[in-house]
DNA sequence: ATGAAAGCGCTAACAC
DNA sequence: GTGTTAGCGCTTTCAT
């Protein structure tokens, strides 16, 4: 069935079909009921395949994220969903697993489909995904994970201030010996999390050992396999600073395991405030981000681009969101 | 760029353009070899829009979930994904939000963009979307919430089960007092979940009050307001089983600011054994679900009807799949 | 206010 | 092994 039987059915023609579809002022009342009425007795659906090979666009985007697991992004597809929502398009999600190849892989399978626009965590901070994007114009904002070598609309979080205050934290509690978990970066000088971790111990004049910068997959099983190395190397660390709060999870993890208690043997702040954060136990201290306003932001930016055709990659800014620390169970004072 | 501009440049016709991106095996090497050079030279992507309006078939399926915030959805999807990634077709997430109006939309939206399949979790037991699918022969699968008065392919746990061994368990450890928070349902009688809970009570001989049975959204508010309503009302309970764990998560909410321990004041038992579940405080007991599995499975199903065209309404099987009880410290013995 | 016709970019049957 | 052609179901210009 298709607008050509429902113009038949009407004695009308399959133009003026596509214009009561598409609510067209320009159709008779009289007409418009006629052809509605039958639209609804049958139950059509028009085909927007055809219609998008006829008009370009999709009313589709492309979400791809590094760890469908990771509740980070529960929360901003949440808000990516409800804008989306609101202007009835639909997502297509795709999880890359922090695999280049993968993400590739989906990029083409989304442009191939001709999605409006994309909305991207790439997988890393060189992602050739996203350079793809750049090449073949393609509407897009980057969500989180800032490009290191090309100019993009951007949505985060300030990465350094997240962790020069985490670390000014336990700096102001008594802690100096202080590891940090960052994620995998092609080039580490590039990571402002790293950064602001540095900045903190420098202004106060802490001497920033080499096993204190550290690096690990941003999720449980990266946490868990750090805290085990720290504590059989027999590092004299008092408190940990996470990239994401699952990392921290797999502190906790690991910690059990070990017998090590938090916080008293060791301090643990995490980052992003997953909802889970608060009901750990002790419960983590970590720095809240705007997940839903990440998500709903990087959508409005995205649809801007895409309803205004004023995608321009000179044009390009970076959105950072306000974040706080949350205060919680998983410091102690070491004063 | 289309394959018409990719011919031109060849020297060659379309058909064989299009022979070439489809592996056609009846192309001459050399041509072949110059195509895929063209091809890759000017990093063509071919239009599968055009392509689905001529093959009707897009390589998309369409999955509908309550609640895109319930953990218990992720690990689903992550299955779902893992499935789909090896078979190249993508897939459009929508969140229905337990809300039948916003979940037939979406359906809509899903028909009219022609996705090959639909994996559905339905926002409720009787739902509109489920019948509409069911009407217009569009491959779907039913994941997790049977329909009451619809033959579909289904997969799940077995609910019965999972209420009956909680409640044993239970009962096992002298209680006698359990308040079941079951979702919100059209047709109380068909709830299997609670079902299990009354013929585990009975087969004890013991009596149910009223208020043992009772209904909440499965969510963190559900579980949230269902406690402090208990302590208000001052029942005298001594363990409650939730519908999922996210709603157990809403009663440690409750207990912690209504001073209530957990398990010494009440015990809690969940269902569906969230990531979080076994590092709340104290860890949650609950029924494990396979849940990558269910959306593994899932996919699986509605890959092989869209694959063979086999798809049959009549020809429809229930998939039960398995579960576990996790002890953990939710529960205290009381003998 | 309505209709006729061209065309979006591809596939596939058929011809050679 | 390759080319020609019709057509998938829409939109949209142009005519009336």
């Amino acid at each position: 069935m298709n607008i050509k039987d429902i113009a038949k059915l009407a004695n009308i023609s399959k133009s003026t079909v596509s214009r009561v579809i598409n609510n067209d002022p320009k159709v008779h009342k009289d007409t418009r009921e006629k052809i509605l009425q039958i639209i609804k007795n049958e139950s059509f659906i028009p085909n927007n395949i055809a219609k998008s090979l006829k008009t370009k666009k999709t009313k589709v985007i492309g979400i791809l994220v590094p760890d469908i697991g990771n509740p980070f992004y529960y929360e901003i597809l949440r808000g990516i969903e409800s804008l989306l929502d609101k202007n009835n398009f639909n997502m297509m999600l795709c999880n890359t697993e922090y695999d280049s190849k993968k993400e590739l892989k989906y990029i083409s399978l989304l442009m191939s489909k001709k999605v409006d626009g994309i909305i991207i965590a790439p997988s890393s901070s060189i992602s050739k995904g996203v350079n793809l994007l750049y090449e073949k114009n393609i509407p897009f904002v980057v969500l989180d994970i800032i490009q290191d070598y090309i100019k993009t609309n951007c949505v985060l979080v300030n990465h350094f201030k997240v962790s020069y205050s985490a670390t000014s934290y336990l700096l102001k509690n008594g802690h100096k010996e202080i590891f940090i978990l960052d994620a995998y970066r092609e080039n580490k000088s590039l990571s402002n999390f790293r950064n602001g971790f540095i900045e903190a111990m420098k202004e106060n004049k802490i001497l920033i050992k080499d096993y204190y910068l550290n690096e690990a997959s941003p999720d449980i099983i990266g946490g868990y396999k750090t805290l085990k190395k720290i504590i059989n190397s027999k590092y004299n660390i008092t408190a940990i600073i996470t990239i994401c709060d699952l990392a921290a999870v797999g502190v906790y993890k690991a910690a059990k395991e070990l017998g090590v208690t938090i916080p008293d043997d060791i301090s643990v702040i995490g980052n992003d405030d997953i909802p889970l954060a608060r009901y750990l136990n002790p419960s983590l201290t970590t720095t809240r981000q705007p997940k839903f306003k990440l998500g709903y932001k990087s959508a409005e930016i995205l649809l801007d681009c895409i309803k205004n055709e004023n995608f321009n990659k000179e044009n390009v800014k970076i959105y950072e969101l306000d974040t706080k620390l949350m205060i919680r169970d998983s410091i102690k004072r070491r004063i």
